[in-house]
DNA sequence: ATGCCGTATGATATACGA
């Protein structure tokens, strides 16, 4: 069965729930992992997603910052749901699950990694390449022949010249430095994972997923960056069928400054 | 170097985002 998944930072669940309600009128994936839900489990608005029929849900917040979550259409019901922390620090970042198929869902929330891009100085860019250099190791320990895992998430790196707006200006601004995208590369190697967008979209044109804030006008300026992913193992490389991101989602006001990515998969 | 804007919090300022 083909199966559409969706990945999207939403800055905080409550704050955007307009957007939430309005995004999964409009686009309903059958798959939603979302990113800085920002709320604890028990304050989690379950309401507005059981309305919509995302009747399997599986939750890994905490209060303020941080959190992820998975929501899931009947028909695509959430098994062996596992929450996981790294680094000895316990924030809710990475929750994982088992889809009807078999295939293993992992939704990431990867740390920003701070202002300065310098491990020595910076601990929040210390925790980052840590965090990718541990779960890389992780995935790697897993291998095993056919695995079927999809990797979604705020991975918080642009990794190529084209997912960010001006490369050159980048070079030295955390989420696009050489050292990030050397250690995102390793973790990509882990399982030779595939990039799905990029499966669709040549690598010579620019793709965003998040356009700050702390721009007058988003869409003009077009300073964005592509920090959300969907990445699939080899075995499921022949199974995409389409891939891109939802980018009028983050016209919509108020908006998270992330638009959704979505991967449509031909699940058996 | 800073500002730009947005979200969260026992909050009327501060931390964080990237």
């Amino acid at each position: 069965m083909k199966i559409s998944i969706a990945t999207w930072n939403v800055n905080s669940v409550r704050a955007h729930l307009d957007a939430v309600d309005r995004y999964l009128s409009e686009q309903a994936p059958d798959v939603l992992c979302l990113q800085e839900t920002k709320v604890m489990d028990d304050l989690f608005p379950l309401e507005p997603f059981r309305d919509h029929g995302y009747v399997h849900h599986a939750l890994f917040g905490q209060k303020a910052y941080h959190g992820v979550a998975i929501f899931a259409r009947a028909r695509v019901p959430l098994a062996k749901v596992k929450r996981h922390t790294w680094c000895g620090v316990d924030q809710a970042r990475h929750l994982s699950c088992v889809l009807p198929g078999g295939e293993e869902l992992h939704n990431f929330y990867v740390p920003a990694g701070g202002d300065k891009p310098d491990a020595e100085a910076n601990p929040k860019f210390r925790h980052k390449l840590d965090f990718m250099t541990e779960v890389a190791a992780w995935f790697k320990r897993r291998k095993r022949r056919n695995n079927r895992f999809i990797l979604v998430g705020d991975l918080n790196v642009a990794p190529l010249e084209t997912d960010v707006w001006n490369h050159k200006q980048l070079l030295r601004v955390v989420s696009h430095t050489p050292i990030e995208v050397e250690h995102m590369a390793r973790w990509y190697a882990s399982h030779d994972w595939r990039d799905a967008v990029r499966h669709f979209i040549p690598a010579d044109e620019k793709v965003y997923s998040w356009w700050s804030y702390r721009s007058p006008d988003w869409r003009k300026a077009d300073k964005g960056r592509r920090l959300d992913h969907i990445w699939v193992t080899p075995a499921l490389g022949d199974s995409l069928v389409s891939a891109g991101v939802a980018k009028d989602v983050r016209g919509y006001k108020p908006a998270s400054d992330h638009a959704p990515v979505v991967a449509e998969l031909n699940l058996s």
